[in-house]
Parts: structure tokens; C-alpha cells; sequence
DNA sequence: TTCTTGCGGAACGGATCGTTCTGTTCTCAC
DNA sequence: GTGAGAACAGAACGATCCGTTCCGCAAGAA
């Protein structure tokens, strides 16, 4: 339609693209959107993803695959500046900043147990753990960090960033800017009193994963 | 059946309260749940429940007019307690602390969208924003607030702190006022640089409460 | 006993949704 | 030009779910 790339098979790759795309602002907008609800917003037939996914859940974990890669991207790389010398605080809080952004990370969330985890992406969670504890650990070890703040903590406050929805998508990644800045000075700098309660373990987040 | 309180008036009067227990737990926990779970839960039959509440959104509609009216009690304590000569921050801390301990003030927002609102409702609504303008604006002036806060930002920020849902409802709670601790701080204290982006405009919030 | 109130839960009718299926269009090899 | 097959749009299907109604029963009240 838009561009003048004929040929069935351009056509396809380039539906490859769209659909993924129109899936991604569906489900973000409602988890528990239908199919047919995609195909609209992507402009093609149900049939055109049936062809590429066997079933919903495929692609729901396609979807899930995808913006847990732009988590680890995004903390691999924070830890790599952290590796070439880069400080401590601006590193974290711009691992912070652009997972707010990335529509895909709270994506990833909100599709928590709408559908069976994957073996793939059960190494991928694992993955991107490991990522989180050296990040944290690095970040916390030179000082930038409240030390009362854990590892699990900083999942939970990304998560409560991306509860924050309103208007369209840019007015969204403007607002969680504003609550993630104010959050930052908040872990940055050593509280005047104890934090009350203990931070998550690791099986109470575990615990979300399954229906 | 536990207390022996028997004859038809006082089972009945009972379950009133069993029924709305049981709906406030229900939805909070899933805000489209199906009235038959309402129902199970209370451990009662369908009817009863329609014997009370002539539909579903009607009975939507009594949860958010009382969690808004818990959310006015919170405000107008706090407002009365500045009125006494107390201090600013402590009656505004209070007030934070206690509406994210209420299930039923993280209910209405849940919920917000899901039924077509009162002519009851919208005055309670109007109502507590009198009130949140009358609070803040206290605090604010009193110079206990950073004062690029606004109104919206503390709407905003409640409800990212109900968004902290983990394990029961006492584990939940204790790790609202975990990271509602976080926030306060930051709120507390003038912040070293700006917050970026406008605060939430009054528009941008009633678009949520219509479908 | 009879009447009324409250209730449990099956039954109903409509809507929703994932998936399959049919018919069609377009491309390319020959 | 033509036939094969890839890609697709959207109707059709079957299953499930859910709000609401309805029927029969129990238990106090008269």
C-alpha cells in the first residue's frame, strides 16, 4: 500500500513488521484484546497471523521474547559503560531511563500470566537477572545507591514507572519521566530514615508467572 | 452461620456486609471478574447478591462510592488536622500512608472505566478534588512540599503505589509503605534539578473515567 | 397452616473469541 | 499466456463465558 516495493514476498516482510507492531500497541492497551483486534490495527486478514503464529499465545510470547531482549539490551548496556570506566550513577540512571521508555519492557509485564512461559524465555528471565544483580551490585558497591535499595526493588519501581498510563504514547513516556526523575533523587541519595518492610523475595515475584 | 444470630432480618443484614467484602476482594483482585465469583466467594447464592443491587454496574458503582468516600475521610482528616494547627508534613505523610492502605480507594481507580458513572459519583469526585486542592495546597504553602508538585502528581503517584500488588493483602501493604517511604522522600525535599514534563493537565484525567 | 421473605443454583440467551475454512488475488516460473 | 502456489481477507464455526432470570425450597411471621 504505502510504498511502491511490489512483489509478494516484500509484501510479506513488510506485514512482518506491521503486525508486530499493531500487537504490540494492542495488548499494551488491553492484554486481553482478541486477535481480530490486531489484525484490525494492523490493516490485514486474521489469516495474515495465523500465517506467522500458530496460535495466540505464539505470539504473545513473541511479544514477551521481544521486550525482554530490550531489557537485557538495556542492561548489558549499562553494565558495559560500567566495564569501560562510565560513572556509576549516570549509568543506572540511564538503565532506568530508557527501559521507562521501552514500550516492550512493561509490555513484557503486563503479559505476566496470560499465557505458559516458554523454555527460551525462562533463560532469557534467568538472563536478564544476572544482568540486574551485577548492574545493582556495581552501582551499589561505588556508592551511587541508597544501600537499603535491593535488586528486587528496582524491578518493583520500573513496574509501578509503567503503571503510569495517560493520553497517547508520547504524553506516557513524558509523565513516566517526571515520576522516574522524582523516584531517582529519592535512591540516589541516603534516606534520612529506614526504608519499613522488606523488598520482595525472589519467589514472591516468581509467584506472578503463573496463572 | 458463625454468629447465633439467627432469625431471616439478621442473616440477612450479614450478608450485606459478607457480599460487599467479598466484591471489594474479587474485583481488586480482578477488576472484569464475573459476579458468580462475587458470589462463591461470599459463599452465597446469585440471587443474593441480585436481591441487593439491581446489576452488576450498580453494585460497581457502590464500591466506588465508597472507596471515594474513604478517599474523602483520609483528605478531610488531614485537612481538619492543618486546621488544628498541626503540622504540615506529618498531616500530609498520614494522609498518603492512609490511602494506600485502603484496598477500597485502589479499587475505584481499578475500576475507573469499567461502568458508566453517577450523578452521585461525580459530585464525590468533584468533591475530593476540592478537597486535594484545599490539602496540597496547605502543605505546599507551608513550604513541606517541593513545590513543583502539583495537584495531579499526587493523584499520579497513588496510584502507582496501588499499582504494588505481591502475595496477600498484609504483604501488599507493607510494600506500599515501602516504597511510598521512597516517594515521600522525594517529595519531601527541594530536588537538586527540575522535574521534566508538565504535571498531569485535569482533562488528561477524566478521559479515564468515560468507557 | 398459610403467606412472605430470602435464598441457592440451574437455565437461558446473548455476546465474545480463538481457530478454521473458503474463495480470491497476485506473482513468478515456464 | 498460463498454471501453480503463496499470501491474504473475512465469513463461519464451535466453544466458552457471563449477566440476568426463574424455579423450587426453607424458615420465620401471622
Amino acid at each position: 500500500m504505502t510504498k511502491p516495493l511490489s512483489g509478494r514476498k516484500a509484501q510479506a516482510a513488510r506485514n512482518d513488521e506491521v503486525i508486530l507492531k499493531a500487537a504490540r500497541a494492542v495488548f499494551l492497551d488491553d492484554p486481553g484484546a482478541p486477535i481480530a483486534a490486531v489484525a484490525e490495527r494492523a490493516g490485514v486478514g486474521i489469516s495474515a497471523l495465523y500465517r506467522r503464529y500458530p496460535s495466540k499465545e505464539e505470539l504473545l510470547r513473541k511479544l514477551c521474547s521481544d521486550g525482554l531482549a530490550a531489557y537485557i539490551a538495556a542492561a548489558q548496556a549499562a553494565v558495559d559503560d560500567l566495564d569501560a570506566g562510565g560513572d556509576a550513577w549516570p549509568a543506572f540512571a540511564g538503565f532506568m531511563r530508557r527501559v521507562a521508555d521501552a514500550g516492550s519492557t512493561s509490555l513484557t509485564i503486563r503479559l505476566a500470566g496470560t499465557f505458559t512461559p516458554n523454555e527460551q524465555l525462562y533463560r532469557d528471565a534467568v538472563h536478564a537477572d544476572e544482568l540486574n544483580h551485577r548492574l545493582i551490585g556495581r552501582v551499589r558497591e561505588a556508592g551511587a545507591l541508597r544501600d537499603d535499595i535491593e535488586v528486587a526493588d528496582v524491578g518493583l519501581i520500573l513496574e509501578q514507572i509503567a503503571s503510569v498510563r495517560l493520553g497517547d504514547d508520547q504524553r506516557t513516556a513524558e509523565l513516566r519521566h517526571r515520576y522516574l526523575a522524582l523516584i531517582l533523587e529519592a535512591l540516589r541519595h541516603p534516606g534520612r530514615g529506614d526504608l519499613p518492610g522488606p523488598p520482595p523475595r525472589p519467589e514472591e515475584l516468581a509467584a506472578r508467572w503463573s496463572t
